[in-house]
RNA sequence: GGUCCCAUCGUCUAGUGGCCUAGGACGCCUGGUUCUCAUCCAGGAAAUCACCGGUUCGACUCCGGUUGGGACCGCCA
């Protein structure tokens, strides 16, 4: 392809960057840099009603988070800015004005009751909705009476029976009968163009190559297809990615499945990378068995004829799973020093800071055990503060009070006695104890265990031992003597 | 209701006419390591390839239909 590869992502600022957003912008950001092209974003905010402020941070943080840089855009600005639709709404003035004067478009003054008067009774007869074209062909005196009324109008795009078939790079030919359309409106009665509209223009101002979004776009891109035709537009290439499902395959939605890449994800100890791994996969696959991609790699193998036709249902089970892959993939210190933002408990992360190199080694301990960051303060906070627990807990499955109040007066004695608590010193120490009581390994190691932990799962007996140290741990252990 | 899109294990998916008695991953189960949990390793169950026709020597793969699911039908994007 000569011409430049030029993509965006055209978000409205109505709600929180949520997953589906996110998966678009990761396809556009890949097939940008995969042809050393251009990922722009524009902001749609035309819709003065749903704006919402706080959510155009939350998407463009949400953006660098996940590692997507756009090039041209917010914050960066570009050579084809303005970014916001609220600062190029004159840009639309003479596309408007064209369209009018060509009677490709016309002024509607059918108030708002009329339309859904209209619209019930097509509905009542079982006939899709669809404008009735009362103002198509308004005499200059009919126009006249409605200006004197008061009337505002809309402009609707007159639009004439046809077919408009576009090959789509993922769905591949689609046809539609633009006859069903009817006639729609493109500017609001205050003036302010609509999506469908200023999408077009905007695209073709901005010179974006090919339109990569959601399949809900299907039907709008026959209507664009009419309009750019109107405004000897050269139509960008389209490509409709699938929905991303609930588990009840309706369309993603809040109310069924987490879907804040902020709230929902990064708050709660998701990695980015594992994100955008993961979400890469929903409908992308390279076609081979491999399935972890640092970003870089995922440039490289992106390929838009991979991706699927069929929508993808989002599992949170095996986004957890890779997750905890990529934790366990990072070093001890990355893990501590990121856990440390996922630590509320403004006491115990005093604790951590503290004691750095006890951290570090608490952290190696849980490393493994870790699906979230978030799960971390549940996962470590008997290390810095004793446990409390039940004494019941003590007992191992097969084993009775009796001996487990030996092991632990056994196991006592013999920590007492070695200097330092290193694995390889401990662990014969603690068997050959187990041996002379001639009780089960486990039945001693478990009461330490959970004399040290106060769980019934964690860390192992001799780790748990040499980290907690000598002094600690002898200090549980008389706790948990005198509990039983 | 209309239009459009889609259809392989529970889930993400491989498969582009013979390599498929359908492969991988998550999850699940069993076993190994073992003091528990997690990790790791080995193994297992799990898809009559939605259904019915057709094309073909041969269909998961091509065509048609049926069924099912979804999206869209706004002065939202």
């Amino acid at each position: 392809m000569a011409e430049e590869i030029r993509v965006r992502i055209a978000p409205s600022p109505t709600g929180r960057f949520h997953i589906g957003t996110a998966r678009t912008a990761l396809f556009n950001y890949l097939f940008a840099r995969k042809f050393d092209g251009k990922f722009v974003v524009r902001v749609e905010d035309t819709d003065k009603e749903r704006h919402d402020e706080g959510s155009l941070k939350d998407i463009l943080e949400g953006l660098s988070w996940l590692g997507m840089e756009w090039d041209e855009g917010p914050e960066v600005e570009g050579p084809y800015g303005p970014y916001f639709q609220q600062e190029r709404l004159g840009l639309y003035e003479p596309f408007t004005a064209q369209l009018l004067e060509k009677k490709l478009a016309y002024k509607c003054y059918c108030t708002q009751e009329e339309l859904a008067t209209d619209r019930e009774a097509q509905e009542s007869k079982k006939l899709s909705p669809k404008y009735s074209g009362r103002c198509r062909d308004l005499t200059a005196q009919e126009i006249d009476k409605f200006e004197r009324e008061g009337r505002t109008s809309t402009i609707r795009f007159a639009v004439e029976p046809q077919t408009v078939s576009f090959e789509d790079l993922i769905k591949g030919k689609v046809e539609f009968d633009a006859g069903l359309f009817g006639d729609f409106v493109i500017v609001r009665t205050d003036g302010m163009p609509l999506f469908v509209f200023s999408n077009v223009i905007d695209d073709n101002l901005m010179k974006i190559s090919h339109v990569l979004r959601g399949e809900e776009h299907l039907v709008n891109t026959a209507k664009q297809i009419l309009l750019a035709n109107a405004l000897n537009f050269l139509s960008p290439q389209f490509g409709h990615f699938p929905l991303i499902l609930n588990p009840d395959r309706s369309k993603m939605s809040k109310r069924k499945n987490p879907v804040s890449i902020t709230d929902d994800y990064k708050a709660k100890g998701f990695l980015p990378d594992a994100l955008v791994n993961f979400i890469a996969l929903l409908g992308w696959n390279p076609g081979t068995d491999r399935e972890i991609f640092t970003m870089r790699e995922l440039i490289d193998e992106f390929e838009i004829d991979r991706v699927g036709k069929s929508p993808s249902i989002f599992d949170t089970e095996k986004l957890l799973w890779m997750n905890g892959y990529y934790i366990r993939q990072k070093s001890i210190g990355e893990v501590a020093s990121e856990a440390q933002n996922f630590i509320a408990d403004k006491e115990l992360l005093q604790k951590t800071l503290d004691k750095p190199d006890y951290f570090l080694d608490v952290i190696a301990l849980v490393h493994d055990r870790l699906k979230t960051l978030g799960e971390i303060e549940g996962l470590i906070d008997y290390f810095f503060v004793a446990p409390s627990y039940e004494n019941s807990l003590l007992i191992a499955k097969k084993s009775t009070k009796e001996n487990t109040l030996l092991a632990l007066k056994a196991a006592t004695a013999v920590i007492a006695e070695i200097k330092t608590l290193a694995l390889d010193m401990v662990e014969p120490a603690l068997r050959g104890a187990a041996e002379d009581l001639k009780i089960k390994d486990g039945e001693l190691l478990w009461a330490v265990r959970v004399a040290l932990s106060g769980r019934d799962a964690s860390p192992g007996c001799f780790e748990l031992l040499s980290v907690i140290g000598k002094e600690e741990s002898l200090k549980r252990l008389t706790t948990a003597i005198k509990k039983l």
